[in-house]
Formats: structure tokens, C-alpha cells, sequence
DNA sequence: CCGGCTCTCCCCCGCGCGGCGGAGGCGGAT
DNA sequence: ATCCGCCTCCGCCGCGCGGGGGAGAGCCGG
């Protein structure tokens, strides 16, 4: 119908397979057509900068800068940026998160059939209305930031006031620690109180609170 | 190309005029073909249980019962589900993560363009190894554990407990709360004493532990 | 070798906190 | 009219907690 001109594409991936697979099934679409190949991320942020495609197709991991890095410089160097489609071997792979978090239009399993492929393309090149909305970067924003940098006082916190903290975010009084932690009630009061200075809580319900704005618990 | 029988799609929206507009938006697509018609979650339900559609464009506010739990219970329901695409009206509506989390294929603007929406239908029906692959559902899954069904505590928090409750997330004391609240320090114990009652706390620390896991403090 | 850090433990003291029971007012539901 | 839930306060009591100061042992690096 309306295709004065066809989707310009271009794929960044570091196997020069893979490229040539994509190349071969977006060829045999008249609407689309591959006006460049990157097969690093450093690479391909020069490429999509000369050849101004519509989409791009892009591998997670590559040398020197992985795609997502290569992703957050070509939206943010660009007036008028690519959509780009962050293509990933198993899904579950943590650089989803990464993907959305700096603007990708989507992204694609690399077991996706040749159709879903095309489809993908075409449906990114035209709009982003469907699947994608800011709500869903929003929610990987969310989940980036639940775990942002540990303020400093995590750091200065030695193993054990650790462990005390911990057990403070637990609901456990100090005598129950004690006994968890098979030490002296005294001991716990000591930990306690470096705790308390280190996180410059007033009493324990501040530090537990403390600990849980920094994401302390996270890895529980 | 292979199209020996086009796909088959319900419309469920409250109002009819949305459903004609979709209804012929579809209809100019040869390779689509409107089934079936609901204007509530419910009739959504038995619809769909009748018609068998490959795919759903299901409108979230809708009476009787919204389009999240209508979504949920069909494709709990049935053998072999439909694709089931969330039509929402703001992008940042907070349906979105539910959608995601009951397992919808996808979700639609409602402002999206009629080339998006013949794009993405076609799209859901064939798979959906792009944009929504299990891990932006586990996203969302997080997304809702860090905020599940409020413990039945919450609901029976009464206002002045609630305002209580919050002051103790804060990390204040019994007399701060008072002056905050400007009521006298032994109501703030009576309320202090109510919400330990009611999340079964030991302490204030143990409260402010339950707030935080029950997502208490999530609309603030 | 000595200073610094961590972990361990002890004392005393003051106080905020939580548990107990009681009371009055006020509004809605029965 | 009665009851019940909520909000408002009062007293008393015991205790866990936090602050202060001190002390010995192990370990590491200057």
C-alpha cells in the first residue's frame, strides 16, 4: 500500500552467521532492507550513525561494548534515533531488564521464526504504541532502581554488624540473635550500636528501615 | 501466502462504539475475521468459551468484571487459550502490570493507529517469541510479589492505625507520632498497640518489617 | 614492635516501649 | 434504643533497648 520506501535495517551481530541468516530472511521482503552490518557494539554505533536506518537489529553480546551500552549511545547521540530491537538467545537473560531500562523498542528471541521476525521489524519501524509503552520502562526503571547504588554505609559495615543487621531486619530482638549467632547478649549490644552509628539510625527500627531503602536485603 | 483460514478474533469492550470502530478497522483485513462481540468480563468469558478465537482484544475497565480477572479466567479455563491483548487508555494505568502478570499476550493503546492494531493482532496470533517472551512476565511477577494481595491486616487497619503505622515506617517515636498527629501520646500507644495486634507484631521494628513486606508504604 | 581494626564481653543508667486494665464520647448499624 | 467500632485519653509496671565507658584477644600492616 504505502511504501514510498522500504524499512532501512541494519544488524549488529558478532557472528557473521547469524548476519547472514537475518540478511537472507529480511531480503525476501520487498519493504525491508538491510543497509548495514556491525559486528562489534563500537562498530555498530558508527554504522547506524552513517547509514540513518529505521531499526536495527541488536545482539546483546559483542565485543568492546555490548549492545546495550551500544544501545543507550546511538538513542542518545541521534536527533532522531533507530528504533532498536535488542536480540537475545535466552530469555530469561538478565540484559532484558538492561534493554528496556535504556530504551529499546523490543527485543527478540533469536530462536523467533522467520515471521515473527519480519513482523517484529515492521511493527517497531511504525510505531511503538503496541507492547512496549513507557509503562513497561517504567517498570524495568523500577526494578533498576530497587537496587541502586548502597549508600556508603553499607560498605563500612563489618561481617558480623552484617549478620546483626540482618537479623535486626528479621524482627529478632537482640537476646534472639545472640543466641542465633551463638555470641554473648553483650556482643549483640555492641554490633547493634555500631550498626546504629554506621547508619546513623536513632534506634533499631530506623536501621531496619535503613536496610531496606538501601536494597540491603536484596540478596536474601 | 498460508492462510487457509484467517484469524479468528473477539472484541470485549463496554462500549459499542469502540468495538464497531475496531470491529471495522478488522473487517477491512482480509486475514481477520470478528467472531464474536462482549460488552462485560463476563460475557468475555462464555463468548470466548463459545467462539474459540485465536485471539481477544480486551478492553480493562468493562462492568460486572474487569478485563484482568476476565483474562484470568479464561485462560485458566480453557485447553488452549486465546491470545488474549489488554486494550488500555493511558499507558501508565497500573492494569498493565496485572495484565502482564495473568498472562496476557500483550496490551494495546488505545490511541494506536489501525496499522498497529492489524499489526500487533497479527502478530499475537502467530506467537510470541517477540516483545513478551517469559521473562517481561517474570518482571511483572516481581513487580506484583514486591506488592502482592495486601495481607488481609490492611484491610483492617482502621484510618488512624494506618496513619500510625506509616509514622512507624518513618522511624519515629511514640511522642514524635503524637505531635505529628497532634493528639496526646497515649492515644498513639492505644493505635501502636492495635496495629501489633493486627499484623501479630511483636514490636514496632516487626510492624515496620510487615509494612514493608505487605507493599505498605507503596503509595507514598 | 606497636597501632589499628575487629570481635568478644562486662558494668551501670535512663527511658522508650509494650502489656495491662479502665474510661468517656461519638457515629453508624440493628 | 441498643450495640458496636473507632478515637481519645489515663494510670501502672516490667523490660528490652540504647548510651557510656572499659577491657582483653586475635590479626594485620606499617
Amino acid at each position: 500500500m504505502t511504501r514510498p520506501s522500504p524499512i532501512r535495517v541494519v544488524l549488529a551481530d558478532d557472528e557473521r552467521m547469524v548476519r547472514t541468516a537475518l540478511r537472507a530472511i529480511l531480503a525476501a521482503e520487498p519493504d525491508l532492507e538491510v543497509v548495514g552490518e556491525a559486528a562489534t557494539g563500537a562498530e555498530a554505533v558508527s554504522v547506524v550513525r552513517e547509514c540513518r536506518p529505521d531499526v536495527v537489529l541488536m545482539d546483546v553480546r559483542m565485543p568492546e561494548i555490548d549492545g546495550i551500552r551500544a544501545t543507550e549511545q546511538i538513542l542518545a547521540g541521534l536527533d532522531a534515533p533507530p528504533r532498536i530491537v535488542v536480540v537475545t538467545t535466552f530469555e530469561n537473560d538478565s540484559y532484558v531488564y538492561d534493554a528496556l531500562r535504556v530504551g529499546a523498542a523490543g527485543f527478540l528471541l533469536k530462536r523467533a521464526d522467520a515471521d515473527a521476525l519480519v513482523g517484529a521489524v515492521r511493527l517497531v519501524a511504525r510505531s511503538d504504541t503496541l507492547l512496549f509503552p513507557a509503562a513497561v520502562r517504567t517498570l524495568a526503571a523500577e526494578h533498576a532502581r530497587a537496587c541502586p547504588a548502597p549508600p556508603q554505609w553499607v560498605a563500612r559495615l563489618t561481617g558480623r554488624e552484617s549478620e546483626v543487621l540482618r537479623h535486626m531486619a528479621a524482627g529478632l530482638t537482640n537476646a534472639e540473635i545472640a543466641r542465633r549467632m551463638e555470641v554473648g547478649p553483650a556482643t549483640v549490644k555492641t554490633h547493634v550500636a555500631s550498626v546504629l552509628a554506621k547508619t546513623g539510625a536513632r534506634d533499631r527500627t530506623q536501621a531496619v528501615i535503613a536496610a531496606y531503602e538501601a536494597g540491603f536485603l536484596r540478596d536474601r
